[in-house]
DNA sequence: TCTAAGGCTCACTTTTCCTGATCCATTGCG
DNA sequence: CGCAATGGATCAGGAAAAGTGAGCCTTAGA
């Protein structure tokens, strides 16, 4: 590559002559009218050419500096411009989110997140992942409900809580269907967030009640909706500790046995990304983020974790 | 203008990416690899967006290096480009420079330029003006033999040394045509340095000798083949003080006449150059150069000017 | 396991850059 | 005509940026 002039002072030059004057260009660059003629200056020495006449009431390019600033110009714009869409793009988050965990976890928190961070531009994706899985070039983060995966080399992961599994139902549906036992649930209205009952059918699994079939039931799209069906009164959701916490708190949903708690075999929820963008600052910083936002629901669930882990 | 990034750091990202590693980038921007290293991550601090996978046998580009890279460096080489260009034209300094003047003051003396000024490659044109006069688009500076002219306020003139005008001859031809008295010459061969004989009529008009004609004598194309012809005895020339003062010091020349010295009327030879020129460096140093080179002239000269003025 | 290559970091030095005061020339206005 | 305003040049001194060089870390290959 050939030499190059000095590039602030070809910077000064560019704003001098765009502005007819060092006075308007120190004004643009927050610098003195010193600076500017320091600069100006320097870069006549080195091509050896003067740029500017010198004048009362300003200064006029010569025919050497017509002919450079074009160039510089034109230069300097696609530079700018090249730079601020690499950070336009840096500054825009594409966050993917199932939905149950965007409506019940997310959405309630991301303002938070934008006002912790107004340099970034939030753009949130609620919905499943396809079937190829995270698409790290799609999004920059997402969540996802698994154990903690490494699917891909190309991926990295950060847990960020458990999910935990109860039924729960409206307190005025405990009353009706008198559930003291775990077995009374075989005369109840199951709800399920997914037409797959994995959330049923793990809990049954790990407590055996009898008589009661996780195939049978209410299917809903999301756990939000089943979570609603059941403080409505319908039935007996399988919740998640963290996701439905805020009906356990208030008591619009109870859990009848809250001894009787199993991890998903799904896994917990997670933050996914693409590797080489784990450390990027939009990435860094949703993850720092999320993390602190979560201890609250890790630490709420904390002490059951052990025992739900056994 | 939108805001540009750090433009020296974008200096060490675009070598380093074309090297493939910051050791490459820093032999060649001779600095340590810590400088390119500090220059890179301010960078990607700026943008927001990391430019380079760092690995352990080198660096690899990541997607926005890659989008970054190629229009750094074509604006990079247009600005280095558009800058050698301008320096190409500041380091060729162009003279133009009429025969006479050309063959018998300037060329003598131009080595002594050259090396004085390496930094400068010389192209000299040696003619006469075309109708137009001096072009300063044409030539950064030019000889003229004129009245110091300021024939257009866009042109600036500095003298160089007077024409003072002067019959002289070979020692032979002095002695075979018995020039004691100036009326001796209307039967002597006057030679000419033009057609339009204005060197002799000039002189002629000045001194009044009876019975010789200007009209009359040999015509040569400039004054260097009239002088030779007047050194090899064809005839009397109307030899410039300055420009023939070779022969007139060596005695191959003799002015019959030493006290009848009068001032072309075309004036003097100065320097012409575009006004807007006039300071740059290269026209700047010529001038300096050519007015020391002519003070010795001048100097011989000098005790005539005062009497040759009158 | 060891070595070489290549990046990172940090305390320190050098260079560059900027400031702010002061001049100076031009210009336009009372 | 005098005189303030505009705009550039210059300079000493201090702040900020860049560079240095030594040591550390990781990785690849012998």
């Amino acid at each position: 590559m050939a030499k190059l002039p000095p590039l602030n002072a070809l910077k000064a030059f560019e704003a001098a002559a765009r502005h007819g004057g060092f006075v308007g260009a120190s004004e643009e660059l927050h610098v003195t009218r010193g600076a500017i003629s320091r600069h100006v200056k320097l870069l006549e020495a080195h091509l050896g050419v003067p740029l500017f006449v010198r004048q009362a009431q300003g200064v006029r390019l010569t025919a050497a500096g017509l002919k450079l600033l074009p160039v510089v110009s034109e230069a300097f714009g696609t530079i700018a411009r090249a730079a601020e869409n690499l950070s336009a793009d840096a500054a825009e988050l594409r966050i993917i989110c199932p939905p149950g965990t965007s409506i019940r976890w997310l959405l309630p928190r991301l303002e938070d997140f934008r006002t912790a961070h107004p340099e970034f531009r939030v753009r949130l994706t609620t919905d499943f992942y396809p079937e190829s899985g995270f698409d790290p070039i799609e999004a920059d983060i997402g969540f996802s409900v698994s154990n903690w995966p490494n699917r891909s080399p190309d991926l990295a992961a950060q847990p960020l809580f458990p999910t935990l599994l109860t039924p729960a139902c409206a307190p005025r549906y405990l009353r009706d269907k008198a559930l003291r036992r775990p077995e009374a649930l075989a005369a109840c209205e199951l709800l399920h967030e997914t037409r797959s009952h994995a959330d049923w059918t793990a809990w049954t699994d790990a407590f055996r009640p009898a008589g009661v079939d996780p195939a049978r039931g209410q299917d809903f799209p999301n756990i939000d909706i089943a979570t609603k069906a059941a403080v409505m009164g319908v039935g007996v959701v399988m919740a998640d500790l963290v996701l439905c916490r805020e009906e356990l708190d208030a008591g619009t949903l109870v859990a009848p046995f809250p001894d009787m708690v199993c991890p998903s075999p799904l896994g917990g929820i997670c933050l996914l990304a693409g590797r080489d963008k784990w450390q990027i600052p939009k990435v860094a910083a949703f993850r720092s983020w999320a993390d602190a936002a979560a201890a609250a629901d890790r630490a709420a669930v904390s002490h059951l974790v052990a025992r739900a882990g056994g």
